[in-house]
DNA sequence: GCTGGCACTCTCCACTTCTGAGTGCCAGCA
DNA sequence: TGCTGGCACTCAGAAGTGGAGAGTGCCAGC
């Protein structure tokens, strides 16, 4: 196990190389950092620290970085997450409080997190799987040809064209939008395809078929749209980034452009803990250079979708831990009020 | 006047520049294009074209670069459109139809663009003020809630939640939808005001209130919504920009996060002829060093939304110039045949 | 008006040298 | 046992040097 005063040294290089973006040696060490222990200590513990394989050297002469595996413990061990300062919180309900939709929510949101954490920031749009039904509409675009609506409790909108095999009179219509709404509002969509199921029998026969591929088509929306969207923002942080750059930005921005990747990231993330993923930890190649914290939020207490930020291994955690935390609270907030 | 000859010296110029990003020398121009002149010949007339500001050198004693001038004279003069060759036109007449929805068809032509034009690619949404109505539909949410969904004949969906002065009974709510329906359908919207102005006067004194809010939200939507949404993607592509890196690419990637700039860029674009706006011809300052080539597209005769290509000023116009407008062509068909 | 020749300029590249930050190790001290 | 100062060593990066080569402008001649 490692002693107290080396993780004191392993906080102190991950600190100043954050800090700093050059790698940190014995020297400036104690400079900076009042470690009451000299150089040639320090260059003892930090041998130690890169055998257990927590820092590393560039090259030979040269100070040590952090390794993934010292950030981890770093995050883990070593730093809390630092809350914002009362103005910054300010900031973000203001900001936040001026939205007037759910895309304008995810828009504001993804603004705010990319210039308060200065790195890039992807917000999922609430799940379908996990919300609730607000409100189901059938529309009669032609005879047979029906538009089906679903809204749920986030506010999102889905529409769907429906051609029916027969035509569907207004008063069936009526009957099977009212029976369809009053079954399924306020349930959560994962309960849908049991509550719906037997419904045809309730009509006649002649009708049953269209029914049932008005049904079909609902459960199918449901199905395909769990498949979730993201907006993402702040690329241009992404010049940051360091200076052997365009071998560096560019797996990242064609990772970001898959909404796919993204989307498994979020996925494989704890489901409401705050969750850090550092460099290799990330499956995706493009992304094994940055790190990822991402949190989920939601209305209630329970998490509707993840949002986070995606920045260089190098990066001050606390603070954008801080800050992840921070948006996903307000966003959640908003969430309900509305 | 310019000479012939000149013109086509120009014309190498361009072409070589844009292949090999280096700048581009007198000897090497005769050895590559059977100019019939010698290296000198070319010298003269490069100094001449230098003098007009056509051609810039770097540093003394390197070759010649084209400036914006001479890519405007280019364009506009030298070159074509370079239309695509068979079995491009069918990758996109394949790739397109496989779409489901309006998000679908903007989401894969974005991702075509940029693949075919290996650019930035940036497409704008069909816009609300071209379209017309294909559905209102006013759903009670609550006794003195309703929702309010704008269906147009792009696919473009929109809701919001009016809360209303008084409760409003089913009755009531009913015939107003169906007055509203039969008002505004397939009308444009932009006429939609006019036609919807007198309509509280036919209902009840009691509902007016209620009624005049519904329309006024109603408008606001439009209104509103007039703001256009875009889509972008290919930012990957920008790391092939130049050596110079970072500062290249910092500013374009922060014109692009922002809609507002991409929006107003292409609005200032010829309404359905291609727009070829290169370097400083673009307002906006992160943009002087690109160029953007720009179209409208839309479902009939008339455009109803632009898409268009970003990159750098060095690009190949008529290549890129063929993409774009082959792609909006067949997003076109797309949207007549939905 | 085109061409070949020539002197000149300047970037780029390879090579060298130098410097300084940083290291590992060791002997001595508390 | 663990900390410290000292010392020799290493190596990346900066700075300087010297061609090589590409390109130019200009001029005299055809």
């Amino acid at each position: 196990m490692l002693s107290e005063r080396r993780l004191e040294v392993l906080r102190a290089i991950v600190q100043d190389y954050v800090g700093t973006e050059e790698p940190v040696g014995s020297k400036a060490l104690t400079e900076r950092h009042n470690l009451k222990v000299s150089p040639a200590t320090v260059r003892n513990d930090m041998a130690v620290l890169e055998d257990e394989g927590f820092i590393a050297q560039p090259h030979t002469s040269a100070g040590r970085i952090p390794t993934d595996k010292g950030y981890r413990l770093f995050v883990d061990k070593l730093a809390g997450v630092k809350p914002l300062s009362s103005p910054e919180r300010r900031a973000i309900q203001n900001f936040l409080d001026g939205a007037v939709d759910l895309d304008d929510v995810v828009g504001r949101t993804v603004r705010l997190l990319a210039q308060l954490t200065r790195q890039v920031a992807v917000v999922q749009y609430p799940s379908l799987t996990r919300s609730t039904v607000r409100h189901v509409e059938l529309l009669a675009l032609a005879p047979a040809r029906l538009m089906l609506v679903l809204i749920t409790d986030t506010g999102r909108v889905e529409q769907r064209v429906i051609d029916c095999p027969s035509p569907i009179g207004e008063t069936v219509l009526a009957d099977l939008r009212a029976r369809l709404n009053s079954r399924v509002v306020s349930q959560r969509f994962t309960e849908v395809p049991s509550l719906v199921q037997d419904l045809p029998e309730a009509f006649d026969t002649d009708d049953r078929g269209t029914i049932s591929t008005v049904l079909a088509t609902l459960l199918e929306t449901l199905a395909e749209e769990t498949e979730e969207r993201l907006m993402i923002g702040g690329t241009a942080n992404l010049t940051r980034f360091g200076h052997d750059f365009p071998l560096t930005i560019r797996p990242v921005l064609e990772a970001l452009e898959e909404q796919v990747v993204l989307l498994k990231l979020l996925g494989e993330a704890g489901d409401s803990d705050m969750t850090v993923r550092i460099g290799h930890e990330n499956a995706h190649e493009g992304l094994s250079s940055t790190s990822v914290v991402s949190v989920g939020y939601g209305s209630g207490d329970e998490a509707v979708a993840k949002l986070g930020v995606v920045g260089p291994t190098r990066m001050d955690y606390p603070g954008t831990m801080g800050a992840v935390r921070a948006v996903a609270r307000y966003v959640g907030q908003i969430l309900a009020e509305s």
